[in-house]
DNA sequence: AATAAACTAACGACCGTTAGTTAGCCATCT
DNA sequence: AGATGGCTAACTAACGGTCGTTAGTTTATT
């Protein structure tokens, strides 16, 4: 992997793990093997690098909620919603930028809180259109109560989805996806029955 | 108010919004009309305050997880747990002291991981005694499904809980009601029925 | 008179960043 | 073929600024 990409990396899991703030040029040039001014070949600033970042993070995001929706598209609404929120969920655990994209979205550094909006703002209303969309084939087809609304859904969902992110910090994956089963059961029985 | 008192106010509102490492003690001090060295008369360090701000959250959320379950012993089981729930979430809004405790749960400053993780272990093994004992109770006089276990009444909970709380940072204490109304119809419904 | 709580001054460490230099690589030109 | 020049990416040295903290002093209160 060249030099670019190999700071990426250490400074993602850098940043998920230690903040913005908390995460020096020294300690990520160090695990880059090279010497701190020489990220500046790489990129213009701290911030530059962070928020080029974010920028993946969100697009990755984005790119595998469309890429559940697409692949099982033809599958049963139980196994579409179930993967859905798996594929959300288990974001976490790749390589870092789960936790990364969480501390990002729910604290932002101070500094960069303006560029940080301007990414994140356009992605939630992405999100939003597509879980709509969702619920309403859901309950047209019979999949989901007829009493359940789209505002309802929606909230749900996304509490779902900050829960289990939010648990991926304090559980390893085994635990995690016991947890993600108890989630499950009690999410489907509530958008299903009631 | 005293001076130290204003201090851990302060304190808990700026690391609240900019967290450990992105708060100096410079503004704590301005914030509080006195000069930075000041503070060492009333705190041993940064990370003394910090963490003295750690433990009267933690201390407090228990407090309040308590209050709201003995308020309540009298009431139907529906009525406990939603306001066990909305206690839970709204402590979020107590003057910043919910985010804090939020940021300090997910993401402890890496020097003081020890003591952090100290702090939150007792809490959360207090928290799940009661929880376990409640499910327990409201599965015995019929007020949930049967089919509930203990570990997904657990894992859903907390789930929601979590997901409740990052939610708090996103939206105004408005339209978090409304959502929360979203939330707990979905959890109310996956508990009982299904 | 004693104590608490403010102050000024300054310390050493580390921060992100800039400047200037050097080594290697590849295309171009004589 | 071999020399030339430009480009990339590494380096060392150092800058100004800010960090948390300490020492020593003054002020106010009890």
């Amino acid at each position: 992997m060249n030099t670019r990409d190999r700071l990426k990396q250490i400074g993602l899991s850098l940043f998920a793990r230690h903040g913005y703030e908390g995460t020096t040029l020294a300690q990520i040039a160090t695990a880059a093997g090279i010497k701190k001014p020489s990220i500046y070949n790489h990129f213009d600033s701290k911030a530059a690098l962070f928020l080029e970042l974010s920028r993946d993070a969100d697009d990755d995001l984005i790119a595998l909620i469309d890429a559940s929706l697409a692949d099982m598209a033809a599958a049963p609404f139980e196994h579409r919603l179930r993967h859905l929120l798996q594929q959300c969920a288990t974001f976490a655990y790749r390589e870092h930028q789960g936790v990364f994209y969480k501390r990002f979205l729910l604290f932002p550094p101070q500094d960069l809180v303006t560029e940080a909006e301007a990414i994140t703002e356009q992605g939630e209303s992405r999100i939003d259109r597509r879980l709509v969309a969702f619920v309403q084939e859901g309950r047209r087809i019979g999949a989901l109560r007829s009493t359940l609304t789209d505002d309802h859904f929606v909230a749900a969902f996304y509490c779902v989805v900050d829960g289990l992110l939010s648990e991926t910090f304090m559980y390893e994956k085994r635990e995690f996806e016991r947890r993600f089963e108890g989630v499950w059961s009690v999410f489907w029985a509530g958008v299903t029955a009631g």
